[in-house]
DNA sequence: CATGATGTGTACTGTATACTACACACTACA
DNA sequence: TGTAGTGTGTAGTATACAGTACACATCATG
């Protein structure tokens, strides 16, 4: 699913519950014009800023990482670590890019857990 | 040290060895203006495309996500892989943000040899 | 039925990105 | 001494990014 669509099929479901959850009103709690994300939503504009597209995540309740990959971007702090040591995590991205969920979550779980 | 320091330091260390290495030849090898690359080099402009980097990676054999990085700049096929599964790998690299290196190179090495 | 809120269309703006084009002064050397 | 090559200065360009400003028609309701 496109940016646009996800977050209109998003907003609308919480405007169901609560009418706050207007294009204006969202709008104002971002800080853009209601304008601006009208269009967004319906793909008539490329996905906005990382730091508006972090205000939608936090005001629609959704992750942050996974809304920014919808606009097709990358957080930057992530992009800040890869770039601290570029090396060694493009070496591990590209051998962890196939590997299912749970063999990555196990290297998550095992770091976390002090295995080293 | 910077992106275009760096730049015009390999290239004075390889023109040492091969003519070939001057602004204008290596500009010409990458299909730039001579006057572009002189003027990155001594950061009076910021540093090319990712494209470009690339290319000057190769002419000057260096590692291309080291000088991506140096460009302020993340491979668009890592961006690739965690736009691929956001939450998963956001957690992963934040996770081994702090890590040594020979922490996370186990972490490859092992992937690498199958354990998994 | 007036009033306030809603979604959207049109037009425009400022800044950054990623360069090109060309002229100029200098150097090496045949 | 002329000619080929070198590095660099100045000026300009096309495109993308990230929006604003405002008017308009529609809808809901008190």
């Amino acid at each position: 699913m496109e940016f646009g669509e996800y977050l209109r099929k998003r907003r609308e479901e919480l405007k169901r519950e609560d009418p706050q959850f207007s294009v204006r009103r969202v709008a104002g709690r971002i800080g853009v014009e209601p304008s601006y994300l009208s269009k967004i939503e319906r793909s008539l504009q490329p996905p906005p800023s990382e730091q508006t597209t972090r205000a939608l995540a936090e005001v629609l309740d959704e992750d942050a990482d996974f809304l920014l990959a919808l606009a097709g971007k990358v957080s930057s702090d992530l992009a800040e670590i890869i770039r601290s040591r570029p090396r060694l995590f493009a070496d591990l991205l590209r051998q962890l890019k196939d590997m299912p969920d749970h063999a990555v979550l196990r290297v998550v779980r095992e770091v976390r857990d002090g295995e080293w």
